[in-house]
DNA sequence: AAAAAAG
């Protein structure tokens, strides 16, 4: 089927489309054209209907629901007693000795299909099975998906070192057993395959459920995502019941708000969250830009308990008062030095400081990021009380699996080079489909242009940046999850936090101009324990990176040419802001241990976040070069 | 100088 139509995105193609798939059960896909960018040719490109279908079924049916009841709901119910039969008198309090869980986690019988008739909390509907168990037909497709898909490879992450400061840190542990996560949480664990917990998990799930703020820093791919999620979703399942304000009528009372930099991060991350909430009857919410507000405020009024979202948003959100962050219990920033540099700062700082949110001390704040310059922790600092600071990694350790390469390309080269990376990596192909290439470029224009190119040349590419609508970043990026669209050209929209499994390669086309930017980029192939390449094209105009990348692949015992050394040494004057300073034998540094003689001492310790402990710590500053580089602070 | 995040 064709659809000689000029527009994916255009209103009366989705008529076409949403007829379809209504129509043709059956029908897995069509070929639809639309119009470059960049010039005026029409470009073929495949439509997944199957995936298509899923979406907007789920749509459809939501916003039908959604308008039958409206109910609000009066008063607060801890997640554990919801969806069980109105209780003839109060419910045993948690340390009454039910059975030997203090959990009391629901029965699936009682939980499943339940409508909420005289229940006081109320689920509209089922929860629908984020891990997808009831299969139906499995197609060649999913068999690409799940090939390999076996979890994380747990033991790449063996002894892998780790520093934390602060005081009283509580011990790790090693296995989730150890952990009183509550059933729920750990049947979803099971559910995941997650065997044991990664370094960074081991770590920080016990600081935080011990109620401690925590600044964490941990390799790209070590699963971070559930190092916050598991204490959040456990502690609001512990919490006690809380009478919600019911002043301001319209607004909803989330108790955990993670931020994210990214609208499709913050989609991801409610995607993961929702698993390991599954049945722990805490509810999920996202909310983000480039998507209708009305679905999202209609989702939030149906009850959330964890609320995942853009700062954009956010603010719209807070400002029309159908969000009070008033109830905020646990505060998470993900990619947290991305969400404190110049951009997202003062948007962070209004979300955080200037609405309702209860201060540091008083909620729980928890920040994690591969990289944390430290500037940037001396920002962050403001928004934490007492905390531990946590770095997880060795040398070259998440890099290790990455084999990095930089060739020198001019910029009239680079793109007949790319196409020999490309041709070379068909060969490598899974089961005849190309494996996945992620190719990072420095504009959007730049990358309309070359997916344009690598279209008209035969290669199978899509697209992800601002300058596209939101309906089109995230079907470009499903089309490459798939590998239907094998090739995805990217600004760095998608350098941070992005977990798409199967990139094989990632290329820098252009190179950022920051080194820790370059961190994040390599950082989306070579996850959960598997192996990855990323290939970069330097040329003149990357010069002032040269220093600190030459650092970062000797850390990670890469080879590096000659020719970066030199390009290297020759830039080592110019004190630019892409050296790292004061790296560590590994991983990032607690820059309240960075010697107080650079600025002043009291500075730090003024803020209250620590009352000294650090004495022992002055001769550590000058014990290691400058210079020397670290992908983790 | 660019990208991202509200519409």
């Amino acid at each position: 089927m064709k659809l000689n139509k000029r527009e994916r995105a255009h209103p009366e193609v989705e008529k076409i489309l949403l007829f379809c798939i209504q129509s043709k059960p059956n029908l897995k896909a069509c070929v639809a054209f639309r119009v470059s960018p960049s010039s005026s040719s029409l470009i073929q490109f495949r439509v997944l209907l199957r995936a298509m279908r899923a979406s907007w079924a789920d749509l459809a049916a939501n916003s039908a629901a959604a308008a039958e009841n409206a109910t609000s709901r009066p008063v607060y119910v801890p997640p554990h007693l919801r969806n069980r039969p109105p209780p003839a008198e109060a419910p045993a309090p948690a340390s009454a000795s039910n059975a030997g869980s203090r959990w009391g986690a629901p029965r699936n019988k009682e939980f499943r299909g339940r409508s909420s008739g005289g229940g006081s909390g109320g689920w509209d509907r089922p929860e629908v099975n984020p891990f997808g168990d009831e299969k139906e037909g499995a197609d060649a497709e999913e068999a690409f998906n799940e090939q390999e898909n076996t979890g994380i490879n747990f033991d790449a992450y063996e002894d892998i070192p780790v520093e934390t400061s602060g005081e009283n840190v509580p011990p790790a542990v090693n296995t989730f057993a150890e952990i009183d996560l509550g059933e729920a949480l750990n049947q979803n664990i099971r559910r995941c395959k997650y065997v044991r917990p990664t370094p960074v998990q081991r770590h920080a799930i016990p600081i935080s459920l011990g109620g401690r703020d925590l600044m964490a820093c941990a390799q790209t791919g070590s699963g971070k995502t559930a190092a916050f999620c598991f204490p959040i979703i456990s502690g609001i399942m512990r919490g006690q019941p809380l009478q919600r304000p019911s002043r301001g009528v319209r607004a909803v009372y989330p108790l955990a708000l993670v931020l994210s930099p990214t609208r499709e991060l913050s989609i991801q991350i409610h995607e993961e969250a929702r698993k390991f909430s599954y049945q722990t009857g805490v509810r999920v919410v996202v909310a983000y830009g480039g998507a209708p507000i009305n679905q999202q405020v209609r989702d939030l009024e149906r009850g959330v308990d964890i609320l995942v979202a853009t700062p954009g948003r956010l603010v719209d959100l807070l400002e029309r008062s159908r969000v009070s962050l008033q109830m905020i219990r646990y505060l998470a920033l993900d990619e947290a030095d991305r969400m404190l540099d110049m951009g997202f700062e003062p948007q962070i700082r209004k979300i955080v400081e200037q609405m309702d949110m209860p201060p540091p001390g008083v909620r729980q704040t928890m920040l994690f990021s591969a990289t944390f310059p430290k500037e940037i922790q001396r920002l962050a600092s403001d928004f934490l009380s007492n905390y531990i600071f946590l770095a997880v990694g060795r040398v070259g350790s998440s890099t290790d699996l990455i084999v990095q390469r930089v060739e020198y390309v001019q910029e009239s080269d680079k793109r007949s080079h790319l196409m020999d990376l490309l041709h070379a990596q068909r060969a490598n192909g899974v089961q005849g489909k190309q494996a996945l290439t992620l190719v990072f470029v420095e504009t959007k224009k730049g990358a309309d242009a070359l997916e344009y190119w690598l279209c008209r040349n035969a290669f199978p590419a899509t697209t992800i940046h601002g300058d596209r609508t939101q309906q089109e970043r995230e079907l470009a990026l499903k089309s490459f999850k798939s590998g239907n669209t094998p090739i995805l050209v990217a600004t760095d929209v998608a350098a941070r936090g992005l977990d798409i499994p199967h990139v094989a390669h990632v290329i820098n086309f252009d190179l950022p101009n920051d080194i820790d930017d370059y961190v994040h980029r390599i950082g989306r192939t070579g996850r959960a324990g598997k192996k990855g390449l990323a290939t970069a094209f330097f040329n003149d105009s990357n010069a002032s990176l040269a220093r600190s990348l030459a650092d970062l692949m000797q850390e990670a015992n890469q080879e590096i040419p000659d020719w970066l050394l030199r390009y290297a040494s020759r830039s080592s004057f110019s004190s630019g802001r892409n050296r790292r300073s004061g790296g560590g034998r590994f991983g990032g540094r607690d820059f309240r241990r960075e010697g107080s003689f650079s600025r002043g001492g009291s500075d730090y310790y003024s803020t209250g976040n620590n009352s000294g402990g650090y004495g022992a710590s002055s001769g550590y500053a000058g014990g290691y070069g400058t210079g020397v580089t670290s992908a983790w602070d």
